[in-house]
RNA sequence: GGAGUUGUAGCUCAGUUUGGUUAGAGCGCCUGCCUGUCACGCAGGAGGCCGCGAGUUCGAGUCUCGUCAGCUCCGCCA
């Protein structure tokens, strides 16, 4: 094929190599024949460079350029020189390529949409053509930070000591947890492996093995429903060390994002970073990964309102766990009927039966709940809530954590409906959320289930609660969160195989049960486990967090759309009667 | 499983409230002109299953029902 090397790139030439010869490789950007003069923008994944034809001098090549087109692939060759017309709004405005020859190295169909950063193309038609997105800088950048980081991790991780160990993608299905993707088995007719939701016990079981400080980038698969930052297949920074408690771990990790905040974003995080216990997050803010960049606390007026004869607040308090509680949304005091209508269709999403509000507007208090509470008592509620004229108190009265969940989030609402999020942008507050509960109670299966894990060891102070009150005992788990998103998470598990067995009880799993699903990781833990633990870090949401975007899908190649498909390649597909046959398997008709 | 929202030219959108001749605009594309363009400019032109399917109606882009797809959210995500 005729084409010629490049020995430069479009995007990183300089006055300071004028006269000099180059030859470039690219995609053309945009064709301008000015009769006089043709413009031709060239494109390659480091910038745009402009080469410049003069049919006067060179009509020859004037005549060839005529079939250029817009995405074509060639090569140019010319001679660096200053631009008489300079555009200082490039990087490389001031000079151009004067071309003295080029070459076609490949057509192009008309692209179906502009490849530029600032256009609005549906995400239907990106997503189908995905190569041609991916060409946009703005996505270049992206994976440009993502090469970073995968880097600055295998140097950050193996200096520490750690070994990267690769683990199964094909493994035994754990129905524990999320759904599992399952991949049918030839040679054993009617089985199935799993792909893994996490390589969890795999490195529990290379702890075992004595690989005492492993690490690993690996792909994760969870067939769940998606959202903005939620893929089925997603990557996680997988770690686990040995003769270790929490602590180790938190400082490893402290030092990894240390260094991947300083040398891609030349920021110099503050370490060791804030931790917070799981009461305090739900408590002052409504979550277990808290946006710390801003306040909006949630402050509980169940005292204030005690005597109330508000029916709503009386029943509220009458309930075993009721919850009174409120934010401040300062300046939004003015909200209009339907504003406030909106906020409460925002709060039924999350359960709330209904929202209450006070608006303090020019001077006036205006609630439809404000008949029902003595003025002493609508004194104290603006007192604890620190509120002036101008906000809007947001009152949520429910059960505890419903509540609690309602206001916090409101309050990341209110937060980009006033600016607030904008304002806070492109600043970061790290912190750890620990002292999680061990369990949850699950109403709808009637049992406990793992908040974490069922691998997360408890606090050892609260290994007695297990058998009196599980609900109340606490988990070494911790949550790496950063501007309320969750970056990462982790627990010291259980080596003690004992305590692993009751666990799995308690869990509802019978010995049956647990020696069937669990049986290979509980044997393991019989020889000689050492204590261990470690963390997941989500290397797609560190990305996103990195270049600032807040979905997923702008830091994965080649994504999925919200039902699970691949618009460019059209997974996922039926296959051939042959395939399923020599799998044994038939599909039912829907 | 549920809710919201969007779907009209290659792309971005208007038109839907109040049904009515031949469905519009900008960008892009094609042809021509233009010696410094870089959102060039000027003149002309091509381009439409109004997501799909039923229904109501003399008549549907517009109303009704269903359905599909993109996005966002709730549930779900040990």
């Amino acid at each position: 094929m005729n084409w010629k090397k490049r020995n430069a790139k479009c995007g990183e030439l300089t006055q300071e190599q004028i006269s000099q010869n180059f030859i470039l490789n690219g995609w053309i950007h945009n064709v301008r024949d000015m009769g006089g003069l043709i413009f031709i923008d060239l494109r390659d994944r480091y910038g745009i460079m402009q080469l410049v034809i003069e049919p006067e001098n060179n009509p020859e090549l004037a005549e060839k350029a005529k079939d250029l087109k817009s995405e074509f692939v060639i090569w140019a060759e010319g001679t660096l020189r200053l631009r008489s017309n300079p555009n200082p709004k490039i990087p490389t405005g001031y000079i151009e390529l004067l071309l003295a020859d080029f070459g076609i190295v490949n057509k192009s169909d008309l692209p179906p949409f502009e490849i530029v950063d600032d256009l609005e193309t549906n995400e239907e038609t990106r997503l189908r053509y995905r190569y041609l997105d991916l060409r946009r800088p703005a996505l270049q950048r992206n994976f440009i930070i993502r090469n970073k980081l995968y880097q600055i991790m295998h140097r950050y991780f193996e200096e520490q000591g750690f070994l990267e160990v690769e683990t199964p993608i094909l493994m035994k299905s754990t129905p524990e947890g999320a759904r599992d993707f399952l991949v049918p088995s030839r040679i054993n007719k009617g089985k199935f492996y799993a792909l893994p939701q996490s390589p969890q016990i795999f490195k529990q079981i290379l702890m075992v093995s004595g690989f005492d400080k492993y690490i690993q980038i690996v792909k994760c698969f969870r067939d769940e429903d998606l959202r903005s930052d939620r893929q089925p297949e997603f990557t996680q920074i997988d770690m686990e060390m040995s003769f270790i408690d929490a602590e180790d771990i938190l400082t490893v990790t402290e030092g990894f994002f240390a260094k991947v905040w300083k040398e891609i974003l030349n920021i110099d995080l503050q370490v060791p970073f804030k931790r917070m216990c799981y009461e305090e997050a739900m408590g002052r803010f409504g979550s277990d990964k808290p946006d710390l960049r801003f306040g909006m606390e949630i402050v509980n007026i169940n005292e204030i309102v005690k005597h109330s004869e508000f029916k709503v607040f009386a029943d509220t308090l009458a309930m075993n766990n009721g919850n009174i509680a409120l934010i401040n949304a300062k300046g939004a005091g003015s909200y209009s009927r339907k504003q406030l209508d909106n906020l409460t269709e925002f709060a039924k999403k999350y359960g709330a039966k209904g929202l209450a509000y006070i608006k303090f507007d020019k001077g006036e208090i205006n609630s439809p709940i404000a008949k029902f509470l003595k003025s002493e008592e609508l004194e104290a509620i603006k007192q604890a809530a620190n509120a002036e004229d101008g906000d809007l108190l947001l009152i949520s009265s429910d059960e505890k954590y419903r509540s609690l969940t309602i206001l916090g989030a409101l309050r990341l609402e209110m937060a980009r409906q006033l600016g607030i999020m904008e304002k806070v942008r492109n600043t970061y507050s790290f912190h750890w959320v620990v002292d999680f509960p061990l369990f949850e109670y699950d109403a709808e299966e009637n049992r406990y289930v793992a908040m974490h894990h069922p691998f997360t060891s408890p606090k050892d102070e609260d290994i007695a609660m297990l058998d009196k009150d599980p609900s109340q005992a606490k988990a070494k788990a911790y949550d790496l969160v950063v501007n309320g998103a969750e970056l990462g998470g982790g627990s010291i598990r259980i080596h003690d195989n004992e305590i692993q067995q009751k666990m799995f009880k308690l869990l509802g799993l019978s010995d049956e049960d647990a020696e069937e699903k669990f049986g290979y990781l509980l044997k393991a833990l019989k020889f000689g486990a050492p204590p261990h633990g470690g963390i997941a870090l989500g290397l797609d949401r560190i990305v996103m967090t990195l270049a600032g975007t807040e979905n997923i899908r702008d830091v994965i190649a080649f994504p999925k759309t919200t039902t699970g498909t691949s618009l460019m390649d059209g997974a996922p597909t039926g296959v051939d009667e042959k395939q399923l046959a020599e799998l044994g398997i038939a599909v039912l008709k829907q």
